[in-house]
DNA sequence: CCGAATGATTTGTGATCACGTACCGAAGGA
DNA sequence: TCCTTCGGTACGTGATCACAAATCATTCGG
């Protein structure tokens, strides 16, 4: 039997044959997106397609599309030689992205706000509870997929395909270096503001919803870059633009 | 020989064979990103796998990759039976496009005004004398092309590749519904505030250039969604977000 | 003259293969 | 001991094929 996973330790065992039937391709794009927003593929790490579809028990074929979608969205690199690997993260590179969310992501919260009604603020706080739970047990894995799943239950609502797929796709480029840096300095030290967000939002208030997303963004990324100024000098780029 | 124009009279006809040696992918996806982006390809128009092969003279197999990766960026949509197409525009949606281009190319202009110097700014004026005389003639691809031009000079020269990888995505959303809307309504009442941008940067006056980015924006989508509502009642949703 | 059924054609999908190139190891020489 | 050289291996790429599903046109029944 194939499953070798050759990838090291990279797990994407067989949760391709979870779902519906949405062809081959599409199981495979959504093993790799999410196994890339929890960043258990590591930046710098090579993947090559036939191991990949090797580990996934299929043939290169859809691999090889999936893996073209991803990189259309910047969510891999294939460089000229057409090797495949997780781009790095580079000082500059982070400070647009930081640049970027801020832009974007209170932005489509407020836009989310009028579709987010009682169901929607009691699955936030669940997801916000878990989030408390995870960070005492330093599990970052877990804590990464729900810190998604809090961002996107509220853009989803927005109901713009045009704003959550520009989201995500700044989400898929900072998600690898996002892990590892957690790998480094642990959750312990992370705070957010999840609670201030969920309060706007049963309040129907979208300054402050927009406000508390700014802030979750600017705290969360901000300590990423003081983390990374130890060995990379990389806090001092890491400011918010003009206005915001 | 191959080469059959079976798409109606959309051209893509031998110009893959151009340039360097980037393997035919890439030449197949530069080739529909431009025939995307002057609006050469209508939306709704059902688009193939092996009619476009046959139009470029390849295999199915490298248009099949340049299909993914522009389906991943919202260019191309693939219906849940696998159908590909160019997405149609909605009213709702081309409120979402307006909302991201105002948030994201102003910025990315201001980050991009301590790169723009006399070299830059004489190839934005030459453009823009080159888009006042196509307004002339009426030549809707002419202008397109130019106008792209004008934009991207500005947007590649902040050197971020993630703004500019977000910013191409939604040129490429509204690109061949703009080229519809132009084929109708013509050019003639088109205005920019391509000038001002240009004085702006001359001036190094980053509020001067963000407004004229973010005008120039504003005017010529809600030129279109004026157009639009006689027969689709766009224009009323058209409205700049809260602070922008 | 219109609408439903049926058969031929075309579609995307996944698999497999051949090819040229880049990578990575070990062996040889300075 | 270090560097170069030279094979073998693994890589992405493009082409081709088989297959199931969907589309379309024709034809038959009303």
């Amino acid at each position: 039997m194939p499953t070798v996973q050759r990838h090291v330790e990279t797990l994407d065992p067989a949760e391709l044959s979870g779902e519906g039937r949405r062809g081959l391709r599409g199981r495979v794009t959504d093993a790799l997106r999410a196994a890339l927003i929890t960043g258990r593929i590591q930046p710098g790490r090579s993947v090559t397609l036939r191991g990949l579809a090797e580990e996934l028990g299929t043939s290169p074929m859809p691999v090889r599309e999936a893996i073209r979608g991803l990189a259309a969205e910047n969510a891999l690199e294939i460089s000229a030689k057409g090797r495949i690997a997780v781009p790095k993260m580079s000082e500059r590179k982070f400070a647009e992205i930081l640049r970027a969310r801020a832009l974007l992501e209170p932005e489509a919260a407020v836009l989310a706000l009028p579709s987010l009604g009682r169901a929607e603020i009691r699955r936030l706080q669940a997801v916000d509870d878990q989030i408390d739970a995870s960070l005492g047990t330093g599990d970052v894995e877990t804590y990464m997929r729900l810190n998604h799943d809090f961002h996107f239950t509220i853009y989803t609502a927005s109901g713009s395909a045009v704003f959550l797929q520009l989201i995500e796709s700044v989400w898929l480029q900072f998600g690898p270096f996002m892990r590892m840096v957690y790998g480094r300095v642990g959750t312990a030290a992370l705070v957010d503001h999840h609670k201030q967000a969920i309060e706007a939002i049963a309040a129907r208030d979208p300054a402050r919803l927009h406000e508390a997303i700014r802030l979750d963004i600017a705290d969360g990324m901000a300590l990423i870059g003081e983390a990374l100024g130890s060995d990379a000098g990389a806090a001092s780029e890491v400011r918010m633009p003009r206005g915001v």
